[in-house]
DNA sequence: TATTTAGTTTAATCGCGATTGAACTAAAAA
DNA sequence: TTTTTAGTTCAATCGCGATTAAACTAAATA
């Protein structure tokens, strides 16, 4: 049961799109996520700035720009050889994902927050919703706790 | 130790902008979350359509088109009253935020899933790296629909 | 019925980020 | 030293979503 080669490159290709898709989504530049697909997908998994460039038919200059910030979050990590350039995922931590929603609720928690402060009456249905949120957020934030060390105890 | 009109008034508008930033950081329109913000903070929860491009000084355009997106999405609940409308805050679930964020997880899972599949080598690094995403996150959902019952239960 | 008012529709504009192309730089190769 | 090559920089463009203004509709009011 073995995938043919123009099976195994389309579904690259596809999931290449996807991967822009998804980063797009995620407020990155389209080509950014897929050049992340690309280094995900790829069988080799360092490839030169040229196999970039070629593979996704994208600008020098345009992969020049993504990459340089790609790098800079530490998402791609980049190693020099001669002349050329080779760039692979990096692998971050696990948890990156959960980081960037536990940032988001914080952000959430802080809006909530102060709008409490600011209403007149703190028994309005609004507050109280709100006051339910922000429960909801803390106990979520305990739960992830312990989820975190769970996994990384194993 | 009461807090003076003017202060409040500041502090909302203040934090109206935040809403504004926040949901265009999660891809709304600015204007969508600072009329989320202002339904939000506001001590009246429950605003005219003149009241609403008056306060936010934006046209009834805008306001038009983005109002029917808040109500088409169960954010903001309408009332009719004679030829008027009148606006509120809808008080969804309280997992909304916990939802968004496992359609997203879903995601994710679904992407590096399929990479997976198309490797030539599962035990490439990458292979293991996103093998070990995947299993943090079904952790995470596990761990969720745990505190979901908690929450639920009190 | 005529008028006023609340909100909708839509064409035009504005601003901005993504992308490209081409000139440019620096370093390796010849 | 000259040439080639890899990648960078940056001005120009493209496309698109957000916003507005103004014409328009429908319903309430006079």
């Amino acid at each position: 049961m073995t995938m043919l080669d123009n099976e195994r490159l389309s579904g690259q290709n596809r999931l290449i799109d996807d991967f822009g898709a998804y980063f797009e989504s995620i407020g990155f530049q389209p080509i950014a996520g897929r050049i992340i697909g690309l280094l995900s997908v790829s069988d080799r998994e360092e490839l030169s700035f040229d196999e970039i460039i070629n593979r996704l038919k994208i600008s020098k200059g345009s992969a020049s720009v993504v990459l340089r910030r790609l790098v800079s979050e530490c998402r791609v990590a980049v190693v020099e050889s001669g002349r050329r350039h080779y760039y692979r995922l990096n692998q971050q931590n696990l948890f990156e994902l959960l980081d960037e929603f536990e940032r988001m609720c914080d952000s959430v928690r802080y809006l909530l927050n102060t709008t409490i402060d600011l209403k007149t009456d703190k028994e309005s249905s609004n507050a109280k919703y709100f006051n339910q949120i922000i429960n909801t957020i803390d106990r979520y934030k305990t739960s992830m706790a312990t989820m975190r060390q769970a996994v990384q105890t194993i």
